[in-house]
DNA sequence: TCAATATCTGAGCATACGCTCAGATATTTG
DNA sequence: CAAATATCTGAGCGTATGCTCAGATATTGA
């Protein structure tokens, strides 16, 4: 994931734009945009995506989710372990079944709102 | 980009939940999902949060650009470039230099809102 | 016109990622 | 315990992606 091997970046030339302090608070380290990216990177994929929508009101356990998206389970278990490392979702085990819910309400905020965005 | 040699799905065995109709609206359907994907996915990487960043007060050219992230002209133009296609920025040219701007003030929110709620 | 600057672009490379497949683990049931 | 079910996991494959590099285009100025 890394992809730091040190850039060169050339020296620029265009004189009448380099303010020392770029303008608008702090410009985002390096590190805060990794993470940020990191976090919408879980939410670039349209299955994870089809999960979320389908968690938006109630729980619902793997085979059934795997039902409804026409897919594996096996698939659908990988992407919910990256929906839990992300802490997008939670689960409860109940005998066999292992039933997740929407763990954040700001995720649900989030794509209700690019949703409606997309829709325009 | 499609992935979709046609999955064969196992029909699912565990009874007491499939209702016919998924819950919560529409479940969003596939196409709708790319779509929202593709968008979360521009957002997804660092640099061009950054650049985001940068462009979140005003407008600056290139190799403005170039010179704050540390990074060459290539790589911020190819990132521009994204950005454009996904309609996330505008710009004008005067002279030589071409100016970049944040094109979508709905993106502006949602970059904000993700920083903060990252920033706990 | 020629040189310098600013930006763009395509090819190629290294990495990241989502899926399938096979198999492991855990729980219920006969 | 053994069979069936529900879920998880690692390996491997094919594709996507971000960067570098070399070069193209466009504009300015001597």
């Amino acid at each position: 994931m890394p992809r730091a091997p040190a850039r060169p970046a050339r020296e620029p030339v265009c004189e009448e734009h380099h303010p020392a302090s770029p303008p608008g608070g702090p410009p985002l380290s390096v590190a805060e945009a990794q993470r940020m990216g990191e976090f919408f990177a879980v939410l670039a994929d349209p299955t994870r995506l089809r999960l979320i929508a389908l968690l938006e009101k109630e729980e619902h356990c793997v085979c059934d989710l795997a039902a409804h998206l026409a897919t594996t389970e096996s698939a659908v278990s990988h992407q919910l372990r990256a929906l839990r490392a992300a802490r997008l979702v939670t689960y409860r085990k109940e005998g066999r079944q292992v039933f997740y819910q929407l763990h954040d309400h700001h995720v649900l905020g989030l794509y209700r709102n690019v949703r409606e965005h997309l829709a325009e």
